[in-house]
RNA sequence: GGGGUGGUAGUUCAGUUGGUUAGAACGCCUGCCUGUCACGCAGGAGGUCGCGAGUUCGAGUCUCGUCCAUCCCGCCA
């Protein structure tokens, strides 16, 4: 080995010994006749001392740059009263250096490494010398929390007798669910293979091969446009289990969360999750995934506006529609600029405006507060509760959509009261949730027809099953999200497994053509005949996992080597062009012409 | 595909109603300095103001286009 410790080891009691270190030069301080260089490791930093009666090695040592890599041969000394350093671990010691080999002189960087400065550069920049920026101290223990994490769960899932198991990348193109990321087949001319978006069915297929218990770090992929908590290759802790109920995956989830918890932060979290049915959700929260660490909520108020004067919110009721609002409480100081920004978010999500009722100096003050009954104004104060400095908004829509407005101005409303520290959301909070009940069909208006919620293989919820011909959309299907602090950790659903009720489900409930259903489902329709296990599981987004536990703004930053928004990774430099003879083989031909 | 924000020195930023030679901090280079730990001190170099048009006597500044990054909507069975 090139060394004797690692740059946190040494101490006082280590004084006299000869050590041999290598490392990272963390920064140099020439004195003109003392020269002390900070050695840095994956582990820690030591001081080295270099003095000019070691001429041939001081001399070298003034040529030293920041983040050249050397290794330092010395004698570890006690540092005398009054040149300790309390801030670092090895403060209380400095290796004189005797001799050194430089293995590698550092060029300029092209940033600052040092966090405060580092933090500040600009992304793209970063990731351009992804390497460096993952060189910081900070970034290097994010992937080790990640690493750390994945060992948790591992550990937890092995003791459950759970059979890791890794599925093919290569999968079929399966055009139902997200794009996908195409890859041309050589040796099968005009056919593509795709990329993963998950090893669902590969998973379900274990199942009936009579593994029980599978789990996998599975790598899945989606060309979808990117977010803040998406990547287009990501990694899923994928899990599925033979005979089980609703009831087992809560338990075996929430333990291994604890465990996860327990290991990475050692936080004790408390369980059971509480429960949560869909439809409160939406109704309460404004959406599937509540954040549940504030108290603001969604009130109907369909009833008061029924054949109201207020033909707006009128026209909406008899249309079929709901008028939802919230009480804000403590935001009345809003200003115009912030209103705007609401008033704006709330059109991205198809608002025509966003009516709003402020409470100030004992009176109300509102655009819409001319049309609005002396009845109806009590209804409003009653049921919302509106008191001086309240400031009340509304959504008038479909009840989806006026959730989902709603849904949306109330956690910018947290985010406000929280900037006026008039409500806490305490980041150290974890309010674990699990939103149950869902729909199992949506109608889709483009389409033309019923769509799945989540997937077609996800089994009704039994008591429901009478109405999948007459109304599919009553029909709750057996899916559990686990949702943390407003973020859908990941998802889950007891599984068809009776080829009969499967099928049915793509024909006669989706309309999915036989022929299709055959090319695309055929190999699982025909196992499901061959003694399939009733059988559920779910999939954890494990980066969003890891953001989340090592409070990162974006996901980008617990990936080693993460892509930009357009998909690129700009290190790498992918994805780059091919040659034309790599088209020729794989059978394709370059189109880029304009669109 | 759509909307917001940003792009000025290696980095982070400032740059007034359009007006002389575009500034600061850190970094870099040179010199000095024997106890610093973000060492200090003195001096110096470093710019196609993302790119391309346009308006103007004159554009970092105004207009249009375009590229890149980022946040969001759509999308993510």
């Amino acid at each position: 080995m090139k060394r004797t410790n690692t740059c946190n080891e040494l101490t006082a009691a280590d004084a006299g010994r000869d050590v041999v270190l290598i490392g990272w030069v963390n920064s140099v301080r020439d004195h003109g006749g003392i020269l002390f260089v900070d050695l840095r490791d994956r582990e820690g930093i030591t001081q080295v001392v270099f003095h000019p009666d070691v001429k041939a090695v001081y001399e070298q040592a003034q040529k030293l740059k920041d983040e050249s890599v050397i290794q330092v041969f010395g004698k570890v000394s006690a540092r005398e009263e009054g040149t300790k350093n309390p801030n670092l671990k090895t403060g209380d010691i400095e290796v004189i250096a005797s001799d050194m080999i430089i293995h590698n002189i550092c060029q300029v960087l092209p940033f600052p490494l040092e966090d405060e400065r580092a933090d500040k550069v600009n992304e793209d920049l970063r990731l351009q010398y992804r390497y460096l920026d993952l060189r910081r101290p900070r970034n290097l223990n994010l992937l080790r929390t990640r690493h750390k994490a994945a060992q948790s769960i591992r550990e937890y899932l092995n003791s459950q007798d759970f059979v890791e198991v890794e599925t093919p990348i290569l999968f079929k193109s399966t055009p139902e669910g997200a794009r996908e990321f195409v890859v041309p087949s050589r040796t099968n001319p005009g056919c593509f293979y795709a990329l993963t978006q998950s090893p669902q069915q590969y998973k379900q297929m274990l199942m009936v091969s009579g593994i029980e218990r599978y789990y996998q770090m599975a790598k899945c992929f989606r060309d979808e446009d990117l977010r803040a908590d998406r990547q287009p290759e990501f990694t899923q802790v994928d899990i599925e289990l033979s005979f089980v109920e609703r009831e087992d995956m809560y338990k075996l989830i929430e333990n291994m969360l604890k465990k996860i918890w327990k290991d990475v932060l050692n936080i004790d979290i408390p369980t059971p999750f509480k429960r949560m049915h869909y439809e409160e959700a939406m109704n309460r929260y404004g959406v599937d995934k509540p954040d549940t660490r504030f108290d603001i909520e969604l009130n109907d108020l369909t009833d008061v506006f029924k054949g109201s004067q207020f033909k707006v919110f009128a026209s909406v009721v008899s249309s079929g529609g709901v008028i939802k609002a919230i009480n804000a409480k403590g935001l009345s100081d809003i200003t115009q600029g912030e209103l705007k920004n609401l008033e704006d978010v709330a059109k991205t999500l198809g608002a025509k405006g966003l009516a709003f009722i402020k409470a100030e100096n004992g009176a109300w003050k509102s655009p819409i507060l001319k049309f609005l009954s002396e009845q109806e104004q009590d209804a409003l104060r009653q049921r919302l509760n509106i008191e001086d400095g309240d400031i009340v908004f509304f959504a008038a829509a479909k009840w989806e959509q006026a959730c989902a407005i709603l849904g949306r101005i109330r956690l910018e409303c947290g985010k406000l009261l929280q900037n006026r520290g008039k409500i806490t959301i305490p980041a150290d909070k974890f309010n674990f949730l699990w939103v149950i009940e869902f729909p199992l069909m949506l109608w889709d208006e483009e389409q033309g027809r019923y769509v799945s919620a989540h997937h077609p293989f996800t089994a009704p919820v039994e008591e429901d099953m009478k109405y999948l011909d007459t109304d599919p959309l009553r029909v709750r299907g057996q899916h559990y999200d686990i949702v943390l602090n407003g973020t859908e950790l990941g998802g889950g659903s007891i599984r068809i497994h009776n080829p009969d009720l499967q099928e049915k489900v793509f024909k006669d409930v989706l309309k999915i053509p036989a022929d299709v259903v055959e090319s695309r489902f055929g190999y699982m329709l025909k196992a499901f005949k061959y003694g399939a296990p009733p059988h559920g599981g779910i999939a954890l987004g494990f980066d969003r996992l890891v953001t989340i536990l090592t409070g990162r703004p974006s996901i980008r930053d617990i990936i080693a080597f993460p892509k930009t928004q357009k998909g690129q990774d700009l290190m790498a430099q992918s994805p780059s062009p091919i040659t034309p003879k790599q088209y020729k083989d794989l059978h394709i031909k370059p189109d880029v012409a304009e669109e």
